[in-house]
DNA sequence: TCTTAAATCCCCTTTTCGGGGGACTGGCGG
DNA sequence: CCGCCAGTCCCCCGAAAAGGGGATTTAAGA
């Protein structure tokens, strides 16, 4: 492909620095003066980070500003760059994904954020997007679709495929489970009896029972070991 | 099968003397003089793909002969061309990366193959060096290390880093489980009950039954719930 | 060859699970 | 104010699972 592509043009809204339409002085050089996209990479595998710098420095239009590999230095390396689009991974040492979104939006609430993740489990993206994710994508994306998203959500649009879409979308007729729900599950995927986990939550055995009621009911199923599958299949819990 | 080795002279084997690459700060012009490692890429994601062809260039004594991004494409540019180091992802759609290694394995029974993978799931390491992988990688190794494996790899060491190598340490003592117990373990993590899973599997619940408790004692856990829970952790069925 | 282990089948008893109910709190919002 | 919902507790009951025996055939290994 080699996207030698020429500048668009039509980029030019990097908040610090408006640049004005009027550009009657400078029409030679355009090369230096052109802003460029800055875009920040947080990923804790290097070769991964290395594969977008890479991808990044074949196009023109955007430059790499920083490379984090956990959460706590994503924020700090942002703070300190104020990169116009941040690409991030959920899964990182240090501090959550979703945590560097929240802390990140905290201080700017349009800040530009495009999670780059292997998993397509349900909660994950749920709550990412819930933090403030302007984009979400999975790894196996080709380039093209990778360099068109930052451009998109640098562009101020959301972007997220389909397939995650729709995944989204289901997500709204299925509940969510109660916090407690979520505690007797985690304890009914270490094997527990109703029993030990109603010692163990100090509630009675009978209550447990009726939360794993519920629990079933919402996730569809008829067993515990179903729900323990289910639940990790969507990453309700870690195991 | 289909052992086809008729084309030998077309390519340098590894022929050559496992030179001393201590400098890589040599000029790109005496690179026709010193062939240089081949090395083919598989890994479904195109992004992670980039990273390793983005490091490998940086050294002047490698060079990506082929990228694959699955493994029947792996299996296919291996035969085509033989490449003397083979950088491998286990998780890939077509062709398990464990099949992958046994497919080139019966083909070169020295095939070098560097698997580099995210997780660091008990069952996949163990199954990837039984397959005859000679490296074993996760993909947050910084490059140096990365580089460094693949000289050694090349050069007919194995190399496993060390916590993997205490994982497989540990695994000597657990018993592993047959194929008949994987079977049931399947099912039981989608909830099915023990009369299910024996007219499934055409056995009598009984003999289910039989199973599941060699599995319990296997797993060293005491419920259906705990045992999906920790086959899942361990990797021995996804989810 | 003998031994072991897997895989199959069967018996037993006790406990737990799963599916029905109903009922009482304490908030929270219409 | 009242209703709703989550969380708590209780009941019953049949079916399933847990945990303990033992037994057979077959195939692979020592």
């Amino acid at each position: 492909m080699t996207s030698k592509k020429k500048v668009t043009a039509k980029f030019q809204k990097p908040g610090k620095k408006p640049t004005s339409v009027a550009m009657k002085t400078q029409k030679a050089n355009d090369t230096s003066k052109k802003p460029r996209i800055g875009i920040l990479i947080a990923d804790d595998h290097s070769v991964l980070r290395q594969g977008l710098v890479s991808l990044i420095g074949f196009e023109s239009d955007m430059m790499v500003v920083g490379e984090a590999g956990n959460g706590r230095e994503a924020v700090e390396l942002w703070k300190r760059h104020r990169p116009e689009v941040t690409m991030l991974d959920l899964r990182m040492p240090e501090l959550d994904g979703v945590g560097v979104i929240k802390q990140i939006r905290a201080d700017d609430e349009n800040a530009r954020i495009i999670v780059l993740t292997t998993f397509d489990g349900d909660e994950d993206i749920y709550r990412a997007i819930q933090a403030g994710a302007k984009g979400y994508l999975l790894k196996d994306v080709p380039r093209e679709a990778l360099i068109d998203s930052i451009r998109r959500v640098h562009a101020g649009e959301t972007c997220v495929p389909v397939h995650l879409a729709n995944k989204l979308a289901e997500r709204v007729g299925s509940e969510s489970l109660s916090e407690r729900e979520i505690d007797v599950l985690k304890l009914m995927a270490q094997g527990k009896s109703n029993k030990e986990i109603g010692s163990m939550l100090f509630i009675s055995s009978g209550t447990v029972k009726s939360h794993v009621k519920s629990i079933f009911a919402k996730l569809n199923v008829n067993s515990r070991a179903e729900a323990v599958a289910n639940a990790a299949h969507r990453a309700l819990i870690q195991l």
